[in-house]
DNA sequence: GGGAATATTCCC
DNA sequence: GGGAATATTCCC
């Protein structure tokens, strides 16, 4: 909505007749030229902005995304050596109207980028969380690394005492079977006393106390 | 090294005694008066700057790190009522030396902030990182918490075999010598015949089985 | 041409 | 006072 003073200033420029002589628009209306830098940079410049540096002029076209006509005979000899041209979409005779679409560029920083604007302090936070985060994480997949083998040990030692409960068991069982088959066939056990019962009833116990830890292991490591 | 336009020509304005009746040194030599606002802003400025305002010419006194000096009597009235006060720690009479530790302010950002331009993309590629990372390190420790649990009832249940394999072991000494008594005392085991050996020593294979995983956990868990 | 520092303006 | 946009300068 608001137009950019450089851009009414140019425009009001190019389209005032008096001044044709040094700058004006190109007979289609599409772009305008600058005929004697020297003398427009001394006589016209000063009359609408705080300089009279042709560069600085160049400058703000720039900014404002015009873009310089580049005649066909370039290093060849033409009739006017002294001659600039510049266009811009929006820029054209008799439509003040299109002005409010011409836009300075952004200078600050590469277009596609955001700025983040940090302490230098709290960026120095910012990345020794992110450092004791990997520390963390490495030590826990040591320390997990470690558990799961000590874990796997123990899976097999639990195991083998089962398989070792169970032969025991079967020689517990043996020995009895063949205590009996003497009391049976021998009836040798008359007369002997037993200070205590034996307790060969351990199997039962053991069976309870199974239930307490889940059959196979529930967890799966992946390596991080 | 290279002093500012602005604070050159400010130095040379206070000193030049043309002007003294608008723009001066204080008597200390340490500060500088303005006295008339509306013609030092309208005769002097334009002089030296490309612009005739007051405004202008103080915004760029403070973005040097002048500051103003409020006098005593403040709401009062004053012998002189259009008379501004400013000083800088380096603007000094007859000491141009120090002009040179004068420094502008940097506008973009606030001080001592340092800015981080990042593509977009890039922004959420690391945010994104980061929470992955936060993901991994929470299964991590929700593994590490289960498999801990995991391996404490191992451990018990290792523990309780053990004690189960040593008093079952205990039960077959005990019958083993309550048939050795038999045989000794009455000759019982005459005649009958094994079918094959009974394998009582399974205490020997236990002990070295166990000398695979270490007696106590080497692991220790903190919580993250 | 355009990045970046300084200058001027505008506005809270 | 100072943030921020635009203007001017300086420099590659």
């Amino acid at each position: 909505m608001t137009v950019p003073a450089f851009i009414t200033k140019l425009w009001t420029l190019v389209e005032d007749f008096s001044t044709d002589e040094l700058i004006a628009w190109d007979s289609t209306g599409l772009s305008f030229h600058v005929l004697d830098q020297g003398r427009f940079a001394k006589d016209v410049l000063p009359l609408y902005f705080k300089h009279n540096n042709i560069a600085s002029f160049i400058r703000q076209l720039n900014m404002y995304g015009f873009r310089k006509i580049l005649n066909i005979e370039q290093g060849s000899l033409k009739s006017e050596r002294d001659d600039m041209e510049f266009a811009h979409q929006f820029f054209q005779r008799d439509r003040e109207d299109l002005l409010e679409f011409i836009k300075r560029k952004v200078s600050h920083g590469k277009a596609g980028e955001v700025d983040v604007k940090v302490r230098p302090d709290t960026f120095h936070t910012v990345l020794n969380e992110v450092h004791d985060v990997q520390d963390k994480q490495d030590q826990l997949t040591t320390s997990l690394s470690s558990l799961k083998c000590e874990n796997e040990a123990l899976w097999r030692e639990v195991a083998s005492l089962r398989q070792k409960h169970h032969k025991q068991q079967q020689i517990v069982n043996k020995l009895i079977q063949f205590l009996v088959s003497l009391v049976g066939s021998k009836h040798a056990m008359a007369g002997m006393k037993r200070k205590r019962p034996l307790m060969l009833n351990d199997a039962s116990q053991l069976e309870t106390s199974q239930a307490k830890i889940p059959k196979t292991s529930e967890f799966t490591f992946d390596q991080v």
